[in-house]
RNA sequence: GCGGAUAUGGUGUAAUUGGUAGCCACGACAGACUUAGGAUCUGUUGCCGAGAGGCGUGGGGGUUCGAGUCCCUUUAUCCGCACCA
């Protein structure tokens, strides 16, 4: 009987269906686990072989921990909303539920074919009103608290109120979007409007004017990680930077706890320096400076107090606020070219033309606090407006960009530390000697920074700061198919639903776009507002809203009370493996910790962090073939003879080419301008070019796993994904090499059963050589599995059926059988149940090796490590320990290796020298 | 510009973490069985060399009895951030 994968898989995954194997709940008498896979967007395009890799890394881990003992949560789900099923909508007229719904029956199709060990009665859909209720939820707790600084904490908005009623902000110390002075009195004064426009500036959700990455061919604002290189990630349309109303949600007042936070973490290096550099924390300090003319100071922020006294001039963002008081009757023209000039220039072209130095003066001058000299005021598009204060203090001598502007306008270059040459470049580096600089001359650079935050605090200008390169999340967008916002508005103020009033539900429309008048697709909707008349908002929650605490409902999905309940939660606690790609670094990831923090500030969570241990698997590129055609007729040449020919290269199926060698019959049928090629082979074979690319249809590389389920079969798949080499590392699909997987799946089929269905298991005694094996594999195998390194415990395996040639012993194949069962689920479970057994293979227990196999052939061998003797243990098992013994010999000539010493001992494998011992 | 990662046969990779470099596969070559092979099995396969032998982990240098592994330097590729004051 041959390995029938097809109806082995099909039996199988029918029986964890009819058995509810996989399904989960709360069991305080086992230790629990939690392994979680990022959740998929359902595209219309399906899952390609590249998507299943980390949901096969992430159910063998499962498995291996329920083989284990261990309580497994395995949950999987759907990330529903997003643009792609809009813009479809957008097209054709159809509803996005529709299109998503279907989407997602496709990808569960596919999902069930690998055979995953997800509990889908947990899944989720954040399309779903009961799943985004808690979404909104989540929003309006948000709305209703603020930060304080102090205690490091989200607090309710009463009492910040209570506060503001009792002091104003005196003593205040809270997360805001600008620094406020109020008095009690002043606060009592303003009616509610007034008031709610000053808890806006705290609420950790608020409304704001800021400027946004507006993309007009999208018609909506993106995040900054929605962003990259001044496109939009999704479509790449041009983004410009606009000012607009928008939600917000306060990230930056976790900067701090985000940060501290990564140090507990188990994340790759790589991530964490990521998120480091996403989150951006500077020191510096915060300085007024006195403008001429002005009672109002401007306010700077800099990392270089030190460098003051070479302060020459000043800038500020062309969008900066003040630009309009600061500017002279004089300059006023040629500063609103300057400004208009800026605004139509793209995000995309500021920051290509980063070289070129651009800028206007604004004809006021500002006094430098320390040097008392008046400097001029400029604007220019290299001061951001988002960072610090939007102005800075320009120190030419030591910045280049400030150097580079100097030299452009012809200002004056001071240099106040010693070691470079300021008509040559700027003098960058934080160290050196202070000169020019009056209290300064002769300190250190870090003494002076030091020195100068103690004087800025005690002249009263200004104080030390951290600054923070994260901004605040832009959480509206201007689209149809996403969470609608609990809010409505009177007088254009907004006030939140109540709890008991959610979900609030996604209202039908007939036309998806934007209106006519420019409105969100909102807009269109009938009787999109409360009863008593009051519009809701118009934009939807972006798409990381539903994935922010998906993990969390996973935990009690059904629950409609509470996102979580609280003895649930504290069983789960936290996600304790996370896999999934690294380019959710700065989107998913960041505000998923936000989201779980705050969360926890509430007691609604008991654990700050949301993923204890997180590992991203590589992305899976293309692997394209090309066929070449000779110029302007029908015939292909094979790849090594092209050269004689001039040839054209053409994109070819991958699946109708193997082993780089086309299948010319297929080819011709493949497309009706082939249909009658002809071909210039070489040793009777038409071998294909290849490349790495990008999968995508448009290269013709898209290998679909349901093609390699069909003609391999799952557990196939699932090895040969993981042999293909480290699972964090990117590399290409090349389904070349698969039949070396599938082989030794065969080859385990047949120590069961040979050619005719027999079956050959024997309860004959191991001998002491299988034993080894066996137990050799069992301790690889499970520590591999441990490190994630899957690819070599998958070699192991190959190993172990080579060394155990046809042994079907049943003492042997038993635990192996388990061992292998979180990679080959479904044959696995075959064979056990060949071996006898009734219950699922997924209720055994995963078999320990025994060190008694294998210290017999371990030995010690000495290493001398800067000339001292140490003794390293290994296991060496495929060396007769005997042969070892016989080969250690002293020989003369190894005293010449060092120097004159007598050795006592030279080691020889082979006839080489691998040690000498003294 | 700053930061991070990687570099090993024709290909994917492995190496007890400083101890016989190339495990396990793919591919290729040869053979067996076969009407047939995109089935199965056996053998060979880093490079040069008929052989003995020599050379070999991107390049150069260093530490060490011993380096793919550690240090310095350099090159290439990939990724992240990027007027962040």
């Amino acid at each position: 009987m041959e390995y029938n994968f097809k109806a082995i898989e099909e039996r199988w995954q029918q029986y964890w269906r009819d058995q509810k194997t996989y399904r989960v709940a709360v069991d305080n008498t086992r230790p629990k686990f939690y392994v979680l896979d990022m959740f998929p967007y359902p595209s219309g395009a399906g899952l390609h072989v590249g998507h299943p890799l980390g949901y096969i890394a992430s159910d063998i881990y499962s498995r291996y921990k329920r083989l284990k003992g261990f309580n497994v949560l395995h949950p999987m789900g759907y990330d529903a909303f997003g643009l792609p099923a809009e813009q479809y909508a957008i097209q054709t007229g159809q509803h996005p539920a529709v299109t998503t719904e279907k989407n997602i029956a496709r990808y569960r199709e596919q999902l069930d074919k690998i055979g995953f060990s997800f509990d889908w009665e947990r899944e989720v859909r954040t399309s779903d009103p009961s799943y985004y209720k808690w979404t909104q939820w989540a929003f309006l707790q948000m709305f209703d608290h603020w930060y304080d600084q102090q205690q490091q904490c989200a607090r309710p908005i009463e009492e910040l109120k209570a506060h503001l009623a009792a002091q104003g902000t005196a003593g205040l110390q809270a997360a805001e979007t600008q620094e406020l002075h109020l008095t009690a009195e002043q606060w009592a004064a303003m009616n509610e409007q007034e008031q709610e426009r000053v808890l806006q500036n705290y609420r950790l959700a608020f409304r704001a004017d800021t400027m946004v990455n507006w993309c007009p061919k999208l018609g909506t604002v993106l995040a900054n990680d929605e962003v990259r290189d001044g496109l939009s990630v999704r479509g790449g349309h041009p983004v410009e930077q606009r000012r607009m109303k928008q939600w917000l949600l306060r990230v930056s007042a976790y900067a701090q706890r985000m940060l501290d936070g990564l140090e507990r973490l188990e994340w790759s290096d790589s991530l964490k320096e990521i998120q480091r550099n996403w989150i951006g924390r500077s020191e510096g300090a915060q300085v007024f400076f006195e403008v001429v003319g002005a009672t109002e100071k401007l306010e700077i922020f800099t990392t270089r107090p030190d460098t003051i006294y070479g302060v020459t001039f000043m800038v500020i963002a062309p969008e900066h606020e003040r630009l309009e008081e600061l500017t002279t009757e004089a300059q006023r023209a040629e500063v609103e070219a300057y400004v208009a000039a800026t605004k139509k220039r793209s995000e995309r072209e500021r920051m290509t033309e980063t070289k070129r130095v651009s800028g206007v003066f604004t004809g006021s001058y500002a006094i430098n606090p320390f040097s008392g000299r008046q400097i001029p005021i400029y604007a220019s598009d290299y001061v951001l407006s988002g960072y610090g204060t939007g102005a800075i203090m320009a120190v030419p001598a030591h910045d280049s960009r400030d150097w580079a502007f100097a030299r452009h306008f012809g200002l004056e270059i001071i240099p106040v530390v010693e070691g470079g040459d300021v008509e040559q470049a700027s003098y960058d580096a934080k160290e050196g000697r202070m000169i020019n600089s009056g209290i300064l001359t002769g300190l250190d650079v870090k003494d002076a920074i030091r020195l100068m935050f103690k004087e800025v605090e005690a002249r009263k200008l200004g104080k030390r700061l951290v600054n923070y390169r994260l901004r605040d999340a832009i959480f509206s967008r201007q689209r149809y198919w996403g969470e609608p916002f609990p809010i409505y508005y009177k007088n254009d103020t907004a006030y939140p639903l109540s709890a008991d009033q959610l979900p609030l539900e996604l209202p039908p429309i007939a036309n998806f776009g934007p209106t006519e008048q420019g409105e969100p697709p909102l807009a269109r909707a009938e009787k999109w507002c409360t009863e008593a008349g009051e519009p809701f908002e118009l934009s939807t929650m972006p798409g990381f809203a539903g994935s922010s605490a998906y993990y969390l409902r996973y935990m009690d999905p059904h629950n409609e009370e509470a996102l979580v309940d609280r003895d649930v939660n504290s069983y789960w606690r936290q996600v304790d493996l996370y896999v999934g790609g690294i380019e959710h670094a700065t989107g998913h990831l960041m505000y998923s910790r936000f989201w779980n923090m705050f969360l926890f500030d509430l007691g609604y969570v008991c654990e700050q962090e949301p993923f204890r241990k997180l590992v991203n698997q590589g992305m899976i590129q293309g692997r394209s073939n090309f066929v070449y055609r000779v110029v302007g007729t029908n015939k292909f040449v094979s790849l090594g003879l092209k050269d004689q020919y001039e040839t054209q290269e053409i994109h070819v199926d991958v699946n109708i080419v193997k082993n780089d060698i086309l299948d010319t019959e297929a080819f011709k049928r493949w497309m009706p301008d082939f249909a009658n090629a002809e071909f210039i082979l070489e040793d009777g074979k038409y071998i294909c070019g290849w490349a790495i690319e990008k999968m995508s249809k448009s290269m013709f590389n898209v290998v679909n796993p349901d093609y390699i389920v069909e003609n391999y079969g799952a557990d196939t798949l699932r090895m040969y994904e993981m042999f293909l080499g480290p699972l964090e590392q990117s590399k290409p699909w090349d389904t070349n090499g698969i039949d070396g997987v599938h082989k030794f799946l065969k080859r385990l089929w047949r120590l069961f059963y040979d050619r005719d269905g027999k079956l050959l298991l024997t309860d004959e005694a191991p001998t002491e050589q299988e034993l080894r094996t066996l137990h050799k594999t069992i301790k690889k195998v499970s520590e591999d599995i441990e490190n994630f390194s899957f690819n070599t415990s998958v070699a192991a395996f190959m190993i172990c059926l080579n060394e155990l040639g046809d042994c079907s012993k049943r003492a042997i194949l038993e635990p192996l059988t388990i061992l292998l069962a979180p990679f080959a689920p479904h044959i696995c479970e075959e064979l056990w149940a060949t071996l006898g057994h009734e219950e699922s293979i997924c209720n055994a227990a995963y078999p320990t090796f025994d060190e008694k196999h294998l210290t017999l052939s371990s030995f010690e061998y000495p290493v001398s490590i800067n000339g001292k003797l140490r003794f390293k243990h290994a296991y060496d098992l495929s060396m007769d320990p005997a042969a070892i013994q016989a080969d250690v010999v002293t020989l003369p000539e190894a005293q010449k290796w060092i120097e004159g010493k007598t050795p006592k001992k030279v080691i020889v494998v082979k006839g080489k020298i691998i040690n000498i011992v003294i």
